[in-house]
DNA sequence: GCATTTATGTAAACATGTTGTCGTATAGTA
DNA sequence: TACTATACGACAACATGTTTACATAAATGC
């Protein structure tokens, strides 16, 4: 071996190589295990996601679908079908800008407020505690700050391929 | 304010709450970024899980699709898209199982491996290497304690409403 | 040996994610 | 004012994930 580095390599790789699985794993966990949390309220985890962003009070006078799309990391296009299908559910309208006639903004309907803060709510709160259960307050902090930081390097790499004029937060 | 914990608990659900939406932006960009990396190979994040779980020397014989499932933690029924796709593409093959008329074991081909071991390996390396800059070694192994507990308790949630006879690893 | 349970494969319906493309509206600039 | 770049909504194709349901093969218990 010629790199006296390269045993360090080999096992940060396999390191990596571990944690973007289990990272996959948990991928697919969440959204399992997140969506029937709050099934018997027809939310998924996309739609929970899509709601708690909704219910900020930065977002009071609602959103465009184009903010919304850069603020929870997914595509436009797939914000769409998601916004159509939680309209029909009813708990989400979408009004159009009148600054902006190309776009239209997405608000909580009143039902979708209720179904949000009284029956959501508690079954989430629920979901967290199960889901963190034996995380301390500082477990919980590094985590997140791990994820953080994974995600401004994936962010980096994605920005790398694809320079977009913006992204928010 | 009656209990005197409620304040921690609220700043808890709060601190959840982030974690859980960033851990949802995780999952999005390791699929698009995954995917991008390796899509010059005709792969996805997906079909590299399972190239990586098909090149373990245990799996050396084949998986069963039930195994591999249950491995990757995906439905048997969503496995067997992903399986037809990668025999389309050449990379796995079937075989009826001998002792088992029901089941067949998949293999990854030569060209698979050689797909595999060629081409994917260094980019996916190269991946891990930007996707964890300014990670130390201390910091992987903690991200990935933190992902394993969070993982087993998402187990736990999951197993309580629909008890499964077994599950691997 | 036979009946019940369990594992497997397959199909269908649905929600989510990606990309690419197209037409149109807005904004910024020459 | 006109040209160009950008943003937006809509559509299509595709890959992934989940359920539910059903038929069949294998294993288990009596």
């Amino acid at each position: 071996m010629v790199n006296p580095n390269e045993n360090s390599e080999i096992v940060r790789m396999e390191l990596a190589n571990r944690l973007f699985f289990r990272l996959y794993q948990c991928a697919n966990m969440l959204h399992k295990t997140g969506t029937r949390a709050v099934e018997d309220e027809g939310l998924t985890t996309q739609q929970w996601a899509v709601l708690g962003a909704l219910s900020r009070p930065e977002a009071a006078g609602g959103m465009s679908v184009g903010d919304l799309a850069r603020y929870l990391m997914v595509s436009r296009q797939n914000l769409s079908g998601l916004i159509s299908r939680m309209e029909r559910d009813g708990h989400v309208h979408s009004t159009p800008d009148g600054r902006d006639r190309r776009s239209k903004r997405i608000q909580m309907t009143d039902t979708g407020r209720e179904v949000w803060v009284v029956q959501a709510q508690p079954k989430i709160h629920a979901y967290y505690a199960q889901a963190l259960a034996d995380f301390s307050i500082g477990d919980i902090t590094h985590s997140l700050h791990y994820l953080l930081k994974l995600l401004d390097n994936m962010k980096k790499l994605d920005s790398e391929e694809e320079p977009s004029p913006q992204t928010i937060e």
